[in-house]
Formats: C-alpha cells, sequence, structure tokens
DNA sequence: TAAACGTGGAG
DNA sequence: TCTCCAAGTTT
C-alpha cells in the first residue's frame, strides 16, 4: 500500500528550503524581495537555458542585456551581430528564433510579451517548457514548468522506473499535481534549483533534502539510477576540409553560412562536405598555395564525431575567390565564429605564423 | 515520431 | 580519452 502525498506539505516545505537557499542569477529576483522579474531577462535567459549550463550562460546574458536593454532595441539589432553575440554558446537556431521572436513581440503585442501559456506558445522558439517558464516566472501563472531538473525530481520523488523519454506524459502528470496556486513561480524556480543542487543527477545530496522523508526513490536505495533513459545511439565519425586564406592586407576569406541547418546563419571558414568513410576532395576556395596546417580539428557535434582537416594561404592582393567574402582583418573576432571553427582558426593562426 | 541541432564541464 | 548530459524546440 502506498499512501498519497501530500501535495501541500511538499508545496510548503519546497518553499522554505527555497527561501533559504534560492540560487543567485543575474536574470532572477531574489524569492521575498516583493519584486517581479522583467520578461524580456525572463525570456532571453530561458531561451539561452535551454540545454545548457547556467555557467555557460551567465556571461551570454550579462552581455545582451548590456547591449540590447529590451525586446525593442533587440528587434532593431542587425542579424549578424546577433548571431556574433550568440556565437560559442551553441544551437544557433535559438538565436534566429530570438530574434524572430522579439521582432513579433515588438510588432504584433507592442514590445509586451503575452502573459499566458497558450499566447507565448505560438511565440518562434517557445516551446512548452519555455511557455510554462515564463508564465510561471514572469508573471507568477500556476503554469507546470518541466525541464530535465524537474523530471529527475518527479521521477525520484515518485519513483519511476520508466525510462525516458517514454516517462515523460507521467512525470509531467506528477508535476502537475504538485504545482501550487499560490507563488507558481518560486515554486517552479525552486524545483529547478533542488534538481540542480540537491537533487543532482550524479551523487545527490539526499540529507541535505526538503522532500527526504517523501522521497520513494530514496527509500528504495534508488535515487541516483533515476531517471532511467533509453541508450542513445552511438555518434558516427565525419570527415572533411576547411580553407582558412588570409590576403596580403590581413583580411580573412570567411562565408556566412545557409540560414537553416547545423551553424546555419554563422559565420564560417570556406570548406567541404563533411562525410563518413573517408576525407572529401578538398576543393580551395580561392587560387593560392595552400598547404596543410599540420593538425586538425576534433570537435563533437549532438549527433556525429567530426575530424576537420585544416588548410592554410596567404592570398595576393587581387585574389578572387570563387565563394565567400574577405573580412577586414579590424572587423574580424575569432568570437564572433562558432567554436568549431574558432578551433581551426588556432589551429591556422599557429601555421601562418610559421611562415 | 524521431532525428537534427552545439558546447564545455564533470567524472 | 570518452561518455554523459544541462532550464528543449523544430520539422
Amino acid at each position: 500500500m502506498r499512501y498519497p502525498m501530500d501535495e501541500a506539505a511538499l508545496q510548503a516545505r519546497l518553499l522554505e528550503w527555497y527561501d533559504v537557499n534560492a540560487r543567485s542569477f543575474p536574470w532572477r529576483v531574489p524569492p521575498g524581495s516583493g519584486r517581479r522579474a522583467d520578461p524580456y531577462a525572463v525570456w532571453l535567459s530561458e531561451i539561452m537555458l535551454q540545454q545548457t549550463t547556467t555557467a555557460a550562460v551567465r556571461p551570454y546574458f550579462e552581455a545582451f542585456m548590456a547591449r540590447w536593454q529590451d525586446v525593442n532595441a533587440l528587434a532593431a539589432a542587425d542579424d549578424g551581430e546577433v548571431m556574433a553575440a550568440w556565437a560559442g554558446l551553441g544551437y544557433y537556431a535559438r538565436a534566429r528564433n530570438l530574434l524572430k521572436c522579439a521582432r513579433v513581440v515588438a510588432q504584433e503585442h507592442g514590445g509586451r510579451f503575452p502573459d499566458q501559456y497558450d499566447a507565448l506558445l505560438k511565440l518562434p522558439g517557445i516551446g512548452p517548457y519555455t511557455a510554462a517558464a515564463i508564465a510561471a516566472i514572469a508573471f507568477d501563472r500556476p503554469a507546470v514548468v518541466v525541464d530535465g531538473n524537474v523530471e529527475r525530481v518527479m521521477a525520484r520523488l515518485h519513483c519511476v522506473e520508466d525510462p525516458l523519454p517514454d516517462a515523460k506524459p507521467l512525470l509531467k502528470a506528477h508535476a502537475a499535481r504538485l504545482t501550487p496556486r499560490k507563488r507558481p513561480g518560486d515554486h517552479a524556480q525552486a524545483l529547478m534549483d533542488l534538481g540542480a543542487t540537491i537533487c543532482a543527477v550524479k551523487s545527490p545530496t539526499c540529507p541535505l533534502c526538503p522532500w527526504q522523508a517523501d522521497c520513494r526513490a530514496r527509500t528504495a536505495g534508488m535515487a541516483e539510477a533515476l531517471p532511467r533513459r533509453v541508450a542513445k545511439a552511438v555518434k558516427p565519425l565525419r570527415l572533411g576540409h576547411v580553407h582558412i586564406g588570409q590576403r596580403a592586407d590581413g583580411a580573412w576569406l570567411l562565408e556566412r553560412r545557409p540560414p537553416r541547418g547545423l551553424l546555419g546563419g554563422m559565420l564560417g571558414w570556406p570548406g567541404s562536405e563533411w562525410q563518413e568513410g573517408e576525407f572529401p576532395d578538398a576543393q580551395p576556395p580561392a587560387k593560392g598555395r595552400w598547404r596543410c596546417a599540420g593538425a586538425e580539428v576534433r570537435h563533437t557535434f549532438t549527433h556525429f564525431h567530426l575530424r576537420l582537416m585544416v588548410h592554410v594561404a596567404r592570398l595576393p592582393a587581387d585574389s578572387a575567390p570563387a565563394r565567400g567574402f574577405f573580412l577586414p582583418a579590424a572587423d574580424f573576432r575569432p568570437s564572433d565564429l562558432p567554436s568549431v571553427m574558432r578551433k581551426a582558426f588556432n589551429i591556422a593562426r599557429k601555421a601562418l605564423a610559421a611562415d
């Protein structure tokens, strides 16, 4: 016989814990401050935090807030500048959708974010999690916020042994039953803080948990083993070339990648397709004395490993490339590149410096 | 529905 | 070195 959980008691103990232990972030308002977070800051942080750690997000969030202080400023921003500011954070569709969303909010909602889950869900880049998070955190609506942390906490609290992702609907139902009418924003953030600190993926510190007496996985000695997941597919290895050319005046030969797909909309070096099995033929983007840089890029994306052979050349002042464009040295910042392209640049820089 | 979509830190 | 995976969304 399993006794029903006392939701009211769980809610109360969680908020008590949060009032004392809430983490501090630049996008967050402390509990009990009586203030409500700026919806723009909540939205921006939630988009950045999708599948991304708080440590990685923090400097990007600060930079975006300093440069584009509200949704109207962001809506008016140059696409290339926003993509450059996002460079290194990954999942670049988020940046493309961020701009789309800012422009919809500015043009169709008078520069104010909708305060309802259903309206938020219609905006580009906002899915079920983010719509609920904004509704709860920015507008204190009792939306059911379910991210990876909440799934893990629910799986352990209720000892759900079905593996993810199949268990998602059940875990969401558990989360829904626990969502309070009062302080739903703090409740959501408390649940995520609990998952990020106490109820961690590895080595959870159950003795510090406000729910230790209620947690069925802890009782069963299974907390760390949950949630289970279906095994992931092995990543194949893809091979390719990049060509990094510098003109006599210092300008670099770059290209803007297509607006969709991998690294879509980002700056990058001209190169080959990336294929499995063997290296494709190297086709330099401009005439010149190309040579191997002597090291290759190793990089892992979500669904494949990549090795890139790096080719470098010094190009003449009258170089007429078949693809790409020359970016003056003064306008080129390696930090504007996605990480894989920055790795290639670091290899090329050393090779060219050795000339 | 399942695959595509980045990156860096932790163990 | 290598696997896991973090505040998910889109197609």
